[in-house]
DNA sequence: GCACAAGTTGACGTTAACGTAAACTGAAGA
DNA sequence: TCTTCAGTTTACGTTAACGTCAACTTGTGC
């Protein structure tokens, strides 16, 4: 069960995004799959690779931020210094995340008042509209 | 006070943003600066559209949307069904908005949850690493 | 055996959001 | 008067993230 694999197809379709889009990430670097003569084959830790790509994507980074990542995820070192370095670049993107989602938010509920003042005053407009074609008659 | 003005470079360093941008977005339709001869003079309207393009940029909206956007703050309208189409139009969007930080929420959330497991692996492997070579001795 | 679907590798095209450079026009200061 | 500075227009360049062919190979059903 552990060594489930998917087509380039299979991914694309549960990920909802094209075969090209998924050629594109490993030109990019950012995956490796193994091969069947030319066909790619793809394990469950390249299917995750790929929902962490589409994750960043939502949360605006770029594909290089996302290949960043899942080097975090998924490091190659083997030695002690390497792996002082790597904590400290994990502990930098979280801390980088957190200050952008703060922003974020800040900006989403500043739009969202905003939004419900100009419906407000939509609405107002439309009564007064309302209220002087009545007085009309 | 109410007719305050800026000159093109002001905003710029005003909003760390260049002064090619700010033509580029009145190129696109997003700001309509007064003129005196050539040059372009911004009052405090258009000091707010300029926040809210970058405001929206920074949600990960494009200049489209942010048009959009500003036209709902600043309607033009003056009849009654384009003004209800207008307030469908800021619900739709204020719907959207409040969909999309739902899910940078959950994204964030677990990215983080992520990156702590990941730091926490790497730091069983330096102790394992210490503990080894402590071993040696 | 043959169409047909799904895969492959180039290679060029596209869009958004600016950057960059050239060539020009006043306004102000030494 | 000369330079310098801020502003202007026009136009081509750039980058990321794919889209879109075209031309080919490789199983798979009938």
């Amino acid at each position: 069960m552990a060594d489930k694999t998917y087509s380039i197809s299979d991914l694309a379709s549960d990920f909802d995004v094209t075969t090209r889009t998924i050629r594109f990430y490993e030109e990019k670097g950012l995956l490796n799959p193994l091969r069947d003569g030319q066909t790619r084959i793809y394990n469950p830790a390249d299917r995750i690779k790929l929902k962490l790509i589409l994750r960043g994507k939502r949360l605006g980074l770029s594909l290089e931020d996302s290949k960043d990542i899942i080097e975090m995820y998924h490091p190659e070192h083997d030695n002690s210094p390497q792996l002082i370095k790597l904590i400290e670049k994990i502990r930098e993107r979280r801390r980088l995340l957190k200050e952008q989602l703060k922003q974020q938010l800040q900006d989403l509920e500043d739009m969202i008042y905003e939004l419900n003042e100009a419906e407000d005053r939509c609405q107002e407009t439309l009564d007064e509209m309302n209220k002087t074609s009545s007085d009309v008659h």
